[in-house]
DNA sequence: TTTACTTAGTGTAAAAATAACACTTATTAA
DNA sequence: TTAATAAGTGTTATTTTTACACTAAGTAAA
């Protein structure tokens, strides 16, 4: 009988936290409280344990409200992290011994990601997390763990998602421009569309509704409206 | 500072395996020993909890040979379940309770699938599984925990990585024919295919090679053979 | 009231990809 | 020689994708 283990393992879930405003593609970084000799808490994405009795989508929605206020969010689990050597750095290990109980057990991480309009969430940091910033998802610092390999997986997602599954519209206003539309995704798949056969395209999806209304104040010729419609 | 627990979840792998035969697509399940007072052990597909110091990967592996034989098998992670209530069925429990250290101890299980050629491999059952057998993928027995799911699930998974992925080629003997081929995809996909559109589509892909070979030993006109080349 | 500025909005033609379709050919066995 | 079997092959119509440039509607300033 091959030997049986139990109990020795920790789970936990990380959320990688696309941020989308017209311009511009981030992620959501928070920053550890630095020890007494640090200068700057190292960076990394929310995450933390997952608690006995609940779910691992529950546990992904908690800890993210916990560590930066966000909540009500699609996360959408995409990949899970089990290498055995997931924490190289002394400075994570260190962390660890003051933050954890059992510190030098090895944790294994179920992946979310999510994409939210920036302006429309405010970013409180908790008592674990110093201060939690977006910043460019070009330019992505050092972070803690694995992280760095997590956000490169959950941006390949992301793009998968946004073609497949019409993630991306909730990032939209309620009522959108289709200039607006294509914004979104130029920024996310990071590629230029033509105007014109790009509105060909969206007007076969039938989940995007024109409205009898026009963009207001601008100083330009105001666009139609649009809506999107969840279930057709 | 939130409540901060350790340990008290366990970790295990489950493997989906698809066994692929010219004319039709299998699962590969495995029979649990009966109890002493059963007649019959319940079916499960192959899996089990991961060591603590093994990758994921590699417990996956471990894992599958050590309940069927099976190895050097292209292991595909596709998604953790780890509803707190996986384990419903009171049968379920009851093997647990035999079999696991920790049997009241809820467990979340990073599932992997594979496709293989059914007729290259011997499935030899061990310690724990009374056998090892294929069934149809249509025709999927009640199967212990969340397993009816997890393999639902892979069967989507692989269709979109036959696609995506070109998963598949694995299957076909070394050297293989274009009907073979065509077979393969229309078995997986559930789907037929134009014999001349099809092998237009083939003729585009740079990794299958035509070779100076012609299939031998069959009653009709023989046909040209190929290889598939793995990087190109 | 005219002009300048800005973004919205629109159609067509060429090219590429996909879909539909049926007969001839090479081999073996009787 | 014939019958049986699966292999192999091209063309045309349809659909989808791409490339491309001007006019329209509103605002603000002169």
């Amino acid at each position: 009988m091959p030997e049986r283990l139990s109990g020795v393992l920790d789970v936990s879930v990380d959320n990688v936290i696309f941020g989308f405003d017209e311009n511009i593609l981030k992620v959501l970084v928070i920053e550890r409280k630095p020890f007494p000799d640090e200068k700057k808490g190292m960076s990394a994405i929310p995450g933390d344990l997952v608690y006995p009795k609940e779910s691992l989508d529950g546990a992904a929605a908690r800890v993210l409200k916990d560590l930066t206020s966000l909540e009500g969010l699609f996360l959408k689990q995409f990949h899970t992290f089990g290498d055995p050597n997931r924490v190289k750095d002394l400075k994570d290990q260190e962390w660890l011994t003051n933050f954890r109980i059992n510190p030098e057990r090895r944790v294994i991480t179920i992946a979310y990601y999510s994409l939210i309009k920036m302006d429309e969430y405010q970013l409180l940091p908790s008592y674990f997390a110093e201060k939690a910033d977006w910043v460019d998802v070009l330019e992505v610092p050092d972070l803690a763990f694995d992280h760095n390999e997590i956000v490169s997986k959950a941006l390949e997602a992301l793009r998968h998602g946004l073609e497949v599954d019409q993630i991306g519209f909730e990032l939209l206003p309620e009522k959108f421009t289709l200039t607006q539309l294509q914004n979104l995704y130029e920024i996310i798949l990071d590629k230029k569309f033509d105007k014109r056969n790009f509105r060909k395209n969206i007007k076969k999806m039938e989940h995007v509704i024109p409205l009898n209304e026009k963009q207001e104040g601008v100083l330009h010729k105001p666009a139609q409206l649009f809506k999107f419609e969840k279930d057709v």
